[in-house]
DNA sequence: ACATAATTGTTGATATTTGTTGATATCCAC
DNA sequence: GTGGATATCAACAAATATCAACAATTATGT
């Protein structure tokens, strides 16, 4: 795209926030050059435009690395909600480091007495200090983006706990190739927590069922009979062969 | 959108209340204008207000390892202001379960590049999506008072960890027998971090050189010559002895 | 070299944010 | 209760920021 691009995204990252003038006087440009370059970054939501500057989302604020996801948040919480009247109190659970899993850790912070594995951080120390819970924190090396870990010790954990439900999430659907996304240890984590799990929950907002700017290129593991896809919207006929044999659970976020 | 909401929020939750001509102050902007941007954020819940000031909502939602966040918890951040002073950019640092590394490790997102070892999936979770930081997280089976990890593999990552500075804690302090906790576990810990070490920061408030009701067993191992003391209290003379060779720091939690 | 496309700066109309002011409401001590 | 101090609110004007359209410049392809 515009060599601007990465000065733009470097700059604001390093300071949280910065002024459209600031950023024109460095880059030694005029106002309306960042205002039109930075457009894109927004939509794809790699920065957050407010009136006279541009803020960072790798920024720490308050919901860790959820702030990204203020994208399609009502959608996520919706279906975070309808995930914990499945997952009972009681339940053993592994949940992976999508930001929808996020929020059902969020929400799950109803229930009581869950057995808990998880590889990020944010999802542990959510679950962790609910009295009852045990929850077990997968891995040691944390990835800065968001907090999660892919180490050797990450496996072993997952690998010796047994759970009555594995929530994972996508980056797009894609009606031949079915969940897919970016990385390749996202992918042997999934596969991990789904050995040894009796039913997948597949959390996807309405966004990963059309085309994504940065494609992803991995596939996950194929889910089973029976396992639950939940989202906010009923996905598109070309998805009927890929989803045919789970059980959907359609929420609505307007409530 | 404005582009103060993120440092209203962010100060608000630090200091739990924040008064609106306070933060008028900090932010360089009128009164009003505090009022007019903070309104949206109390509309949806983010923060509330009261006559004259606005308060935090991340409170009393949550159980013991929050509630005692708010326990002292002016003295606390005073204390983590302090300690980020300490703390460079691109330093290594071991934080132990207290609450008080709790608030240091708030405080610390604005600095960059640090290498972090915790036994404490808060500190962790908190700190890992800084970008530029390198965060271990030691330990897997969190326990659910304070979401922390005491098991075997706890020591093995902070043993082999080396770091600029340990941030302790302890839950009571005695002029005959220093630095006391409640469990051996913590003290195990301590040690382990301790080893590795240049430098340690003990960190307690003024209610901690005062019996408590539950009187704490444990001695935290003995600190060295250098190692700094920050507390927001000048400690009573009986503790002369105790802290004769400590670097001590004292703050002020009025400002 | 030529035509076409993409990027940029300028301009003027519009929109948003901000500080000020003065009227009203709330708090606190007595 | 009353009175004084402080906080809130509404409204307006000044300052800033945004946006769309056009012209000038630079890149790109044939």
């Amino acid at each position: 795209m515009s060599k601007h691009k990465d000065r733009i995204l470097h700059a604001v990252d390093m300071q949280g926030t910065m002024s459209v003038v600031e950023l024109s006087q460095i880059l030694g440009v005029s106002d309306q050059t960042i205002r039109r370059v930075s457009q894109p970054l927004v939509q794809s939501g790699e920065l957050t435009k407010v009136h006279g500057a541009l803020v960072s989302n790798r920024n720490a604020s308050d919901p860790p690395f959820l702030a990204r996801m203020n994208l399609n948040r009502d959608a996520k919480v919706a279906i975070a909600r309808k995930a914990i009247e499945i997952i009972e109190d009681g339940s053993s659970i592994a949940l992976d480091t999508g930001s929808t899993s996020g929020f059902i850790a969020l929400a799950l912070r109803a229930r009581k007495n869950l057995s808990v594995v998880t590889n990020s951080a944010f999802v542990a120390s959510t679950l962790a200090i609910i009295p009852g819970n045990k929850v077990s924190m997968a891995g040691t090396q944390l990835r800065d983006h968001d907090g999660a870990a892919f180490d050797r010790s990450a496996f072993d954990v997952i690998e010796r706990m047994l759970v009555d439900y594995v929530v994972l999430s996508a980056s797009m659907v894609d009606p031949k190739n079915g969940f897919l996304v970016h990385e390749q240890c996202e992918v042997d984590i999934a596969s991990a927590m789904l050995k040894n799990a009796k039913c997948a929950i597949m959390a996807v907002d309405h966004s990963k069922f059309s085309p994504q700017d940065r494609r992803p290129a991995l596939r996950q593991p194929p889910l089973k009979t029976n396992d639950i896809l939940i989202s906010d919207c009923n996905p598109p006929e070309q998805f009927d062969g890929l989803l045919q044999e789970m059980d959907r659970r359609i929420v609505d976020p307007q409530y």
